[in-house]
DNA sequence: CTGAAAGCGCTAACAT
DNA sequence: ATGTTAGCGCTTTCAG
């Protein structure tokens, strides 16, 4: 006597109907009398059956699994985290689940899970690409794939994306309002895109009157390293720019080393949390991960439905947070 | 010509071996001639062939997906994401995917998430009970569960917890220690075993010397109105002692509109993002998250492997960081 | 060392 | 309205 769990066909036996006639009744299709479908509900509650759904995806013509892939760069970042519930919210409002994982821009890993995901035969991926070429995956897997946060290199498809160019123009002109004229710029990963365009919108910002800048800045302690050389070299700009959230920590936190949070103005790529209760509260040019997130599931599911038009870039807007650090004079 | 994805029998035809052959060399056994596996794989190679996990899973003797359910309250939550990242990692290094859920505290949630995960046979479930009754998981789903961060109602199963009595008895002692006689306590949703804990660890602390107490403090606005009333009130504490981050939150607010954060002494339960950079620093009793989650999944993961001892609960340790908000004398 | 046949749990196509 | 048969892509069992 194996304590198996049990299948369609020990629900038909208990039931005394056929295999099909339960699949019918579990389907919710209505061409069942009630006295049948009234004795399958039966046998399904004394027997705590559950449908395998991957035996059902295997058989049925439609192959979908009611999943998809969800690729961000690190799960427990605020950023990802908003944009993972987001995605999630959409999913579960039509029933599909959502794996997850964090690549740590480690192309090897966007690949190797890009696969693993393909093997699980997920409906559909949206991934934040790490920045290297990211051409195997569409081609490749057969996969619908959304790009969000970044734009990919090497590969074609729908891509959901900050205004990161005018929203980077926006805060050094903002600087620029307060009468700054040497505005310091510290930016991260100089391969990725959202770097490369909160750049260009700094120096579109600027014409030819660019501040000293430092690159390729990758977590807070290197950002405070940075600001701190930077204010204490030959031409101390007198307002900062950063690109994105650790680097303003950063930042912060060499400010206040130096006593200079309230002389030297600052604003930030990126919100974060508390932003608006530090000393003085920090200026921010804010994302909208949530929105990013549900515009991405809602391009992956059309995809998914099978929407077949040429590959779209959504442009999510940018706001401008005035807090106090932006707004020093000069 | 159909543009179907290659199966096996695929990569057999155009290899010019068995079907067999090719599963025994794409599962790596090592019985086959070297040219035939040679053949195989330019045969895999050239089709793009990717094996279907979900069909192999359906024939294996072993029935594992390799795949993992992880249900906490809210992905996008500090806590539980740093938890999220944790378990995720483990299961990296074991080549192990992870399926996510946010719950809000919503045990129809619970119930539905946990039972579309056992349909899609996960191999067990990391869950944050809401604090109903889970009863109706392990045995009903049949799963291997965990949990994770609260006790469970109704069921039982192997749990990781932090140090909740002992860790708010300590934060009360480190108040006592400055001289504080009258603490008052605000708190999260009651029926959480976390908050009843945390609770009763203040009460262990003061002994008969309770001071004012507010409950079921949901968000931070609740939390900062009910710190303000509090402090208004004919009783005034001295300190403040609150049992999580997001309340903590609230409170600092409510200092600052008063101008008492440097004359009311706080301790929070949990740390927070940034908590060292607020005037004055945050003074917490930080969780290890994301030890929590390497201990949750190693725990499960020995339950997936066979291990069947009665259920374990594991507690891990907090810390008391004083930063300054818990070192105010009276 | 290799292959042919059976069957995992389910649904599609075709009876009846 | 119900049942029967075949087969999804794969691994198992058992034969060569």
């Amino acid at each position: 006597m194996t304590s198996h769990r049990p299948t369609m066909n020990d629900v038909a036996r208990t039931a005394g109907v056929s295999l099909k006639t339960v699949s019918r009744v579990v389907n919710g299709e209505t061409t069942v009398a009630p006295d049948l479908a009234a004795r399958v509900h039966a046998a399904v509650e004394s027997l705590d059956y559950r449908p395998h759904v991957g035996a059902s995806m295997l058989r049925r013509n439609d192959r979908r699994t009611r999943t998809i892939g969800l690729l961000l760069d690190d799960v427990s970042h605020p950023f990802s985290a908003a944009l993972h519930r987001a995605v999630e919210d959409q999913a579960r409002a039509r029933g599909i689940q959502v794996l997850t994982g964090s690549l740590d821009q480690d192309p090897v890993r966007e690949q190797t899970l890009a696969e693993a995901f393909a093997e699980r035969q997920t409906d559909g991926l949206i991934l934040a690409p790490t920045g290297a070429d990211s051409g195997h995956l569409g081609a490749h897997t057969g996969l619908p794939v959304v790009f969000v946060d970044r734009t990919p290199t090497g590969a074609a498809g729908d891509t959901v994306v900050s205004t990161n160019v005018s929203g980077a123009a926006g805060a050094v002109r903002h600087l620029i309002a307060q009468g700054h004229r040497s505005i310091g710029f510290l930016g991260g990963h100089q391969h990725l895109s959202t770097t490369r365009d909160r750049h260009r919108g700094y120096l579109r910002a600027l014409g030819s009157r660019a501040g000293p800048a430092v690159h390729d800045l990758h977590d807070p302690t290197d950002a405070e390293r940075a600001a701190v050389a930077m204010l204490r070299g030959p031409h101390p700009p007198t307002a900062l720019f950063t690109t994105q959230s650790m680097v303003t920590l950063g930042v912060v936190r060499a400010l206040r080393r130096l006593s200079r949070e309230r002389s030297v103005a600052l604003v930030g790529f990126d919100d974060f949390p508390l932003a608006d209760l530090l000393e003085p509260p920090v200026t921010v040019v804010a994302q909208d991960p949530a929105r990013m997130g549900r515009t991405a599931a809602a391009a992956l599911f059309e995809r998914i439905e099978g929407y077949d038009g040429p590959p779209r870039e959504i442009r999510i807007p940018t706001t401008l947070i005035p807090r106090g650090s932006g707004e020093l004079p000069i």
